[in-house]
DNA sequence: ATTCGATTATACAGACCTGTATAGTGGTAT
DNA sequence: ATACCACTATACAGGTCTGTATAATCGAAT
């Protein structure tokens, strides 16, 4: 569970990393100019180049600074459940409800950055970036369903993987209501039926 | 299962907006210019405008293209299995899988959009055009549930969105392989053990 | 035969984009 | 005290963006 430190970073480039943050997510990165970020970060131009040399490098630490908080807050929920089992599992169900209230309305910021670069496998240094995110819920999910003594850790994992990701691509589309509680309670329903 | 007709465009209307749906499916909407579109299609762009009016027009002119193309590939599927029951609820799955084999590895063209336009609620008509898109398949997956006789059809559908959705994204994200059939078969478990 | 619709060709306006250049300020550490 | 660092301020280069204007061509329908 390695959470990183997050950040040496000068003041300037904090508020440019903050401002960056909210404004991509809300936006769009496309639709963001970096003039718009250095304003609303209160810094000139210069300084946001200065720090992180062009705007797709500050695009890809705007997605690690978010999965940086994510995995905070991730953490901060598995503490809470310290016994191995499936509510251990369900609490990164738990942990995305929480997180999605106060930090996303627009689903995850990786599914939709991915929307908005070309085919990946070219050069982009955005997408390595996504693909590391996804792959490490994915491991983490596999983890914690070997040690909640699933018969299949690994094919459980995919299953809950696709719950978590369609849940959180609903919220941001709004297509019903409470897609997370409801993909909680299928991963529960799941667990306790095939790892009682 | 209402298939409209798919465009009485003129011939030039109709290659803009097939370069336009490659383009902006590939690389992303606000990734290309109009300029890339009529070039691609072969036509100056005074006949894109005269078309379509606008940029914004052209990607809603888009978006329900590609999914009036998906409901015709979908039809063709449901066709396959006329008796009312699980086969026929999974065959959205396996339309999914023939259709992103042919049509989508990087996913669903509405998630997509959705993830490069503002927070949906305010003017922006693409949004709209996504939610409606969205509720008709919860619809038709609530519908084919209570055909084949689902214990709760509503709730059984948002279930099957969540497993769709799930897998759609994950397909453009490829953190795992073959997420569509990893879906599909956890929807037969789902509708089997809930409506035999 | 002539009008009309769809189209080509070309040019341009005005805004916005990323990124750079130049010059100067203020605090901090050695 | 001096070298360094983060930063401000301003200007601009060069490109791309959406959208419009003008003029001409071709075919088909009435």
């Amino acid at each position: 569970m390695d959470v990183p430190d997050l950040a040496p970073l000068t003041p300037g480039a904090r508020r440019v990393l903050d401002a960056a943050s909210e404004l991509f997510y809300e936006r769009g990165i496309h639709a963001v100019g970096v003039d718009t970020i250095a304003a609303a970060a209160g810094v000139t131009k210069k300084t946001l180049y200065d720090r992180f040399g062009s705007k797709e490098a500050l695009v890809v630490a705007y997605l690690q600074h978010r999965d940086a908080r994510w995995r905070e807050h991730l953490a901060a929920q598995l503490a809470r459940v310290p016994e191995p089992g499936s509510d251990r599992v369900l609490a990164i169900f738990d942990a995305a409800i929480s997180w999605s209230g106060e930090n996303g309305l627009k689903g995850c910021s990786a599914i939709n950055a991915r929307a908005e670069i070309g085919d990946g496998h070219d050069g982009h240094p955005v997408f390595p970036e996504i693909a590391r995110q996804k792959v490490w819920l994915l491991d983490l999910f596999g983890e914690l369903c070997r040690e909640a003594g699933t018969i299949d850790p690994r094919a459980m994992a995919k299953r809950m993987m696709l719950l978590h990701e369609g849940a959180l691509v609903t919220v941001g589309l709004e297509t019903f209501a409470h897609p997370l509680e409801v993909a909680r309670d299928l991963a529960r329903a799941l667990l306790e039926s095939l790892a009682p």
